[in-house]
RNA sequence: GCCGGGGUAGGGUAGUCUGGUCUAUCCUAAAGGACUGUGGAUCCUUUGACUCGGGUUCAAAUCUCGGCCCUGGCCCCA
């Protein structure tokens, strides 16, 4: 080999088998998606540099594949689905009926170190309610993300939830700066004891603020308990928290009457980084916990107004298939294809017209191979056996003149002789 | 951007520490033949690799430096 191209960092390249999982698993997502009644839609993969800018500040741009196009514009491509959907909700606001449910299967391209279940070119499934502030828009995202994961086959997962509202009271009430004390938050499981403490002492939090943190953010369990529980022992955190609250006891009642109880828990630990949410938020972990989190989402109330749009309440969340194929692989559960053909003809002699007629035939319903080259009959049942052919069909010219034909069940190995029009009859 | 592990045919590997018939091992795969009316078995043939570049040396897959890529983590995670 004098010289090959590779392929880029951090991208794929899908094989047919790797493909046919791909497509097997959105097609499951998709229709899940759409037995809970959202349609889909599907955006660019470029858009202006300024909508990611303006939601997330400049600094997105060293984490993103940008440019200057021909005239000079600044461009991306897109690292997340989400303001693209909001783009297009925006230039259609006042006539779409709301709630508006959409979906999507979307690609992106992220400029950052590939590791796993993170690669620079990857496909994600968003799923987001517009127009609703309603606790069922709430409980119908989560409901939905929780099937998503049970219709395919997984279900060794556990959604946290929380709501910014409930830590972000809290911060309030010790006059705390909220966001970078979520920072901290976010980063609990990753520094010990001792650091936590040191890095919450020096925002300004006292011993007393940080043991009743500690006891908000190991409250563990069901979540209406928990919403009770914190609603009783922490009278103080003030009207934010107090509807933060009540509205996670009803998502709580809706999980519980639609049977999802189960699958949730109560976790204020859980507050997405530096996001744009705003209210309910949550993270789906595989139960061992051995993965970073599956996916997540929640809330995100400002965003529509932020980028041009009326105010308009938003929730929603987004799955990326690197992940789920890393767990479903692990669990055994990845769709494996078959790609062998129903029939392969085997052609012996000058039967050519007689061959092709009964491929054309069979074609409509099944799926039909034969030789491309003229080899002898060893090697075309040599390649009927690799494609993995049910069932062979060899045309010979001796038979063929008596009108019939040999049809051979590879997998059986038996072989029967066949009336040539009662098999068009049959199968045609 | 930072830190660690790694890179030998399409896939999996031996060899690397201790440089020397390495003209690179074996398994598998693929193509063809033995077998111009029968696949999976067997035998034979063929295809096919030291990630790239510089350095040290009489001699580099092996030692060394750098790039590239893979991989685990940090940062970040929108």
């Amino acid at each position: 080999m004098s010289f090959v191209f590779e392929k880029l960092r951090g991208v794929r390249d899908f094989y047919p088998e790797d493909f046919h999982g791909r497509k097997v698993i959105y097609g499951n997502l998709s229709g899940t998606a759409k037995n809970y009644g959202f349609k889909e839609v599907c955006t660019p993969s470029i858009e202006s540099l300024d909508i990611f800018t303006k939601k997330s500040g400049e600094a997105i741009v060293d984490e993103i594949y940008s440019f200057n196009d021909k005239g000079g514009r600044g461009i991306c491509l897109i690292p997340e689905l989400t303001p693209s959907v909001v783009r297009m909700v925006v230039q259609r606001q006042k006539v779409l009926t709301k709630p508006v449910k959409w979906f999507s299967l979307s690609r992106h391209w992220r400029y950052e170190r590939p590791q796993k279940g993170r690669q620079r070119e990857f496909y994600q499934f968003n799923v987001d309610i517009f127009g609703s502030r309603s606790s069922r828009a709430d409980f119908e995202i989560l409901s939905c993300g929780i099937d998503c994961l049970l219709n395919l086959g997984i279900d060794n997962f556990m959604f946290h939830l929380s709501d910014r509202n409930i830590l972000g009271a809290f911060f309030e009430s010790l006059h705390l700066p909220v966001n970078e004390a979520f920072t901290v938050v976010d980063k609990r499981n990753k520094v010990d004891e001792p650091e936590f403490r040191s890095m919450l002492s020096d925002m300004g939090m006292d011993d007393e603020g940080y043991d009743s943190l500690i006891g908000l953010l190991d409250i563990n369990g069901n979540v209406n308990d928990c919403a009770d529980l914190i609603l009783e022992d922490y009278p103080a955190l003030g009207d934010k928290a107090v509807i933060a609250l009540k509205n996670l006891r009803e998502v709580g009642d809706l999980l519980k009457n639609y049977g999802f109880e189960e699958n949730c828990k109560f976790d204020l630990s859980i507050v997405r980084g530096l996001a744009y949410y705003t209210d309910m938020v949550f993270e789906v972990f595989d139960k061992k916990k051995s993965l970073r989190s599956l996916f997540g989402g929640g809330r995100y109330d400002d965003l529509v107004q932020l980028l041009g749009g009326q105010s308009m309440p938003a929730v929603g969340f987004a799955i990326g298939l690197p992940l789920l194929e890393i767990l479903m692989k692990e669990s055994g559960i990845w769709p494996e294809p078959d790609f062998g053909p129903d029939f392969f003809v085997v052609t012996i002699g000058d039967v050519e017209k007689e061959a092709l007629r009964i491929i054309k035939l069979l074609r409509k319903d099944h799926t039909v191979e034969y030789s491309l080259g003229s080899k002898n009959m060893s090697n075309q049942m040599n390649l009927a056996n690799n494609l993995g052919a049910k069932k062979v069909i060899i045309i010979g010219e001796r038979d063929i003149k008596e009108g019939v034909f040999s049809l051979k069940d590879m997998a059986s190995g038996t072989q029967e002789q066949v009336v040539l029009e009662e098999f068009v009859k049959r199968y045609c």
